[in-house]
DNA sequence: CTGAAAGCGCTTACAG
DNA sequence: CTGAAAGCGCTTACAG
């Protein structure tokens, strides 16, 4: 049901550069300059039209400014799986960053299963000047609506596939920089049987993680990973926790393509296995999700930087508002290994101290 | 600065209702009113009209509609500290909700220190339909400033106190009844010295929680608790939990006013003070957070039923679009205490069972 | 059922 | 520096 379509009382007229303009004796046009910064206007003018405004309570709305300006000053951001807590984290900064830029959000959560179709399509009527997609799960064909509609857009924490990978921006961290330093971290480690725990089938970031990892443990002279699926989502992740623990060769090294998961494959492990971390094996992360440094956890774990991520995607979005044709960039921002308690370490080596 | 003030390239023109009536042989009305569920249209014009758009790829532009209906279809949603984890879940069904009820979410994050009041002014000149306060820090001052300019707003997971406590909706959780139920837990399950973690000094959530709990232990026939702040926050919290462990008469029941702060206390008297929970302390939070239910922690809490919540919060919202005039109403949605591990329990009593 | 016209609240050339 | 006017992309009485 659309807004349009539900009854309504009549709404009240807020009070409009017009009233203000009258009250202060001035047209409306020397109102709306008073509220430009840079416009001509004399000094003494836009005083006593602020005051009046100050008065009468008069804000610009912005909604008929953008009508003409064709600038709403909104950025949309899709974001899906809130639960996996990097999400939360991002977005917090994300607002932030945006908002000291005089950019508002427009939220739309993608649904986790299928297109967003409906939903983007919806978000493109309110004229945003750029869009974020920051779900895993989501297919470029939503980044390809956007330039469709030369609207600037950026993948947040994904990259784009195949024919679509050069075209389309994007932010990530270094997915396959880092699954190579925990493959290199469980050979030196002196594991012997490694295992993977991916995410989405289709998420760049579970597949790149997933081909570091076999480069590192390539490097250490280990075997390739045994891999099972979960799919970022909490019970599939059980399930191939399980799937992993209850082998005969059962796997002395568990990487798990996020956090999220990693935090349930060590909760299978201890509690439904009564197996010791990282004495009977270890489990590795990614993302370096506020969890991870939770004491009962205390997740070794490849860092993705929020605030370096967050503020590469503003620079992509500034840059392509300002600028709608300027060639796509991937950004890739390089992170680093957290060494903590869950994974066994290589000689020499000390964990890091979480500063607490 | 403004995104007026920024230099821009010329935006490009989408295409209007008015190609599309050129394109299709009617006028810019007939196209209008194609769009306009129930709008007075030939069934066989409408066709036309919206085949003429589909090839031209229009979609009315939400900006303008909204200029003349006074509807602009988004509503305002104030969410701090994303880091509890509740409140990721809300705003994600909230999302939902709202969306199914055609709305969009315009967010903005209020700062956790002080007023809100510029990032809320400036949410205000998008002419949100409704607005939605969700951070327990905030003050009254911004919910009064949205009925001043008649924009109807809910509080959610916080109440108005004092004189604006009755002019203001709100939906919380059952905090009184809540505190109350794990007062009478403690007492029932044989605990002697009560403690309690509160949140921020002004949160009416903390207020009521911790009113609740008094009155629980003194039906008990227990002493008041002794009572340590760790305002929501994670560093406060955890020495706000040291100092309850520290004391001589060490309590031997801990109740923090949010599973964010009672998970950092769980932590700290395992790792920190290497007690047991809940053989040493028994440590109990409120929310059923995601986390609560994580095994590591397995903590027995106070459930506030998102979904319900959510829904609660959609009503009012609808409710007061609809007709702004309606007299204020403060939901209070009954949750459930949720038993699990992390507390002793009274004789005969068992735990809930997490289905996983 | 349809079109011409007015108007939502602004910004911005254009003259003066 | 200022005001009158046009116009952003729509919706909605008003006639026909």
């Amino acid at each position: 049901m659309a807004v349009s379509e539900r009854i309504s009382a009549p709404r009240r007229r807020g009070v409009t550069a017009m009233d203000v303009a009258t009250a202060a004796g001035v047209s409306q046009s020397a109102v709306s300059r008073s509220f430009t910064p840079g416009a001509s206007v004399a000094p003494v003018t836009r005083a006593r039209v602020l005051e009046v405004a100050q008065e009468l309570g008069y804000r610009p709305n912005l909604i008929a400014r953008s009508l003409i300006t064709r600038r709403s000053g909104m950025i949309g951001v899709a974001i899906g799986n809130l639960r996996n807590q990097i999400y939360p984290v991002m977005l917090e900064k994300l607002a932030e960053g945006l908002s000291a830029q005089g950019y508002r959000i427009l939220l739309f959560t993608a649904p986790l299963d299928g297109d967003a179709d409906p939903e983007l399509a919806q978000i493109m009527r309110y004229q945003p000047d750029a869009v974020v997609l920051a779900a895993t799960s989501m297919s470029s064909a939503l980044a390809l609506e956007c330039r469709a509609a030369s609207v600037p857009v950026v993948l947040f924490n994904r990259m784009a596939r195949g024919a679509a990978g050069s075209e389309i921006s994007s932010v990530t961290g270094a997915n396959h920089d880092g699954g190579r330093a925990i493959g290199r971290l469980i050979g030196a480690a002196g594991h012997q049987r490694p295992a993977f725990i991916a995410g989405h089938a289709l998420a760049s970031t579970s597949i790149d993680r997933e081909a570091g990892y076999r480069a590192g443990l390539q490097e250490a002279g280990l075997p390739p990973p045994l891999v099972t699926h979960g799919n970022f989502h909490e019970r599939d992740t059980r399930e191939a926790a399980a799937a992993l623990l209850q082998r005969q060769d059962q796997p002395d090294a568990v990487f798990a393509a996020s956090d999220q998961m990693a935090i349930v494959a060590m909760d299978v492990a201890r509690h439904r296995f009564g197996l010791r971390v990282p004495e009977d094996v270890s489990i590795i992360g990614f993302d370096d999700a506020p969890a991870a440094s939770w004491p009962s956890y205390d997740l070794t774990s490849y860092a993705q930087p929020a605030a370096a991520m967050v503020a590469a995607t503003i620079e992509l979005l500034l840059e392509r508002i300002g600028e709608p044709h300027v060639a796509p960039r991937q950004i890739v921002v390089p992170g680093r290994l957290v060494l903590r308690g869950s994974a066994r370490l290589p000689p020499g080596i000390v964990r890091d101290a979480d500063n607490q």
